[in-house]
DNA sequence: AAGACGAAAGTGGTTGA
DNA sequence: TCAACAACTTTCGTCTT
């Protein structure tokens, strides 16, 4: 049962083009359908399409609703809440009422200060979730490890977008679905700059040790996202994966790779993007696109090869 | 007009004294 | 903590198609 909260729902039909996972995911409010293992995104502008769950009266959409949820991080104390309430306090004694009014002051403060900073950022963490079409594990884990931060105040005066959005880059790339830094600082409205600083903040507080993105778990979304076919994906990863072996990737930043990878692979299989296109959807500039992929071909002997099928 | 090229100067992150 | 360093970015002029 999902978070009645999420517009996502699960998918069970169809399995993944990328990873071949049967455990997809749509997002209804982007209309895409993603692949909750490798994050890779199968198709968008899908209409809504499941029928069976439109409620077409309010007494309908109540009922179809009112399962509840689970017990879940992404709901702040995860539905439980406990306060101290106000009735009979008329029959109390005026030494009681003080005592009480003492003891309500501090629950206000206590159990008062850590749902609103919850409320306010698992709320952010929904939208950017949403908004970069994340798995429903990633969304889970970011939020408990919020609540982790919170406890060991991580939190505590910072901005509680950046610490949500160093949260969820952190959490992608544990989970091998990364997120670039500029894909995050977009959906979090946050600078680039000021996610990266806050990421490596919050990881080493936590204690994560978080290995550098594989470029190659990048492929299927930005591949998709520039239409490109299963064989140029997969001539992409198979580059990747010699250029490896050449030692070539060390000390490149991840998306240079993909992004020179992606390149040379629709050029060799004839479904050539430019390198404006992919540098732009990719987030790196032509120019790196240009050392890479010059670089790789020649590594790998097939510079002539493209040279070639550039002129077609 | 669009794509590719590369020079040159600047930026941010890593590393090692 | 500072300085050196490589990768990457930005900007821009040039060449080709």
């Amino acid at each position: 049962m999902e978070n009645k909260l999420d517009s996502v729902e699960t998918v069970k039909k169809r399995s993944c083009t990328f990873c071949g996972s049967k455990n997809l995911i749509q997002n209804k409010n982007s209309g895409e359908l993603v692949c909750n293992s490798c994050g890779g995104v199968l198709e968008d502008n899908l209409v809504e399409q499941s029928a069976s769950r439109r409620a077409f009266s309010f007494e309908e959409k109540q009922r179809k609703e009112r399962t509840g949820s689970p017990l879940t991080y992404t709901k702040h104390h995860r539905g439980i809440v406990t306060r101290i309430g106000s009735k009979n306090m008329d029959k109390m004694s005026a030494d009681k009422r003080g005592r009480y009014h003492r003891m309500k002051k501090w629950d206000r403060r206590l159990s008062g200060s850590k749902p609103r900073n919850m409320r306010l950022a698992l709320s952010e963490m929904q939208r950017v979730v949403e908004d970069l079409n994340l798995p429903k594990r990633i969304h889970e884990e970011s939020a408990r490890l919020y609540e982790k931060a919170w406890e060991i105040e991580v939190v505590k005066g910072r901005r509680v977008e950046n610490i949500v959005a160093a949260l969820i880059f952190l959490v992608c790339r544990m989970q091998n679905v990364p997120r670039t830094l500029d894909e995050v600082a977009e959906a979090a409205e946050v600078e680039r700059t000021e996610v990266g600083r806050n990421y490596r903040y919050v990881a080493r507080e936590l204690d994560k040790r978080v290995v550098p993105a594989k470029p190659e778990d990048f492929t299927p979304r930005f591949a998709s996202s520039l239409d490109l076919s299963g064989r140029t994906r997969g001539k992409a990863r198979q580059i990747i994966k010699d250029v490896r072996e050449k030692g070539l990737i060390a000390g490149r930043s991840p998306e240079g790779v993909v992004a020179s990878a992606l390149y040379i692979a629709s050029v060799l299989e004839g479904e050539k993007r430019s390198q404006k296109e992919i540098a732009e959807t990719v987030g790196v500039t032509e120019v790196t696109i240009r050392k890479g992929y010059r670089e790789f071909a020649e590594e790998l002997g097939v510079l002539e090869e493209l040279e070639d099928a550039r002129e077609l």
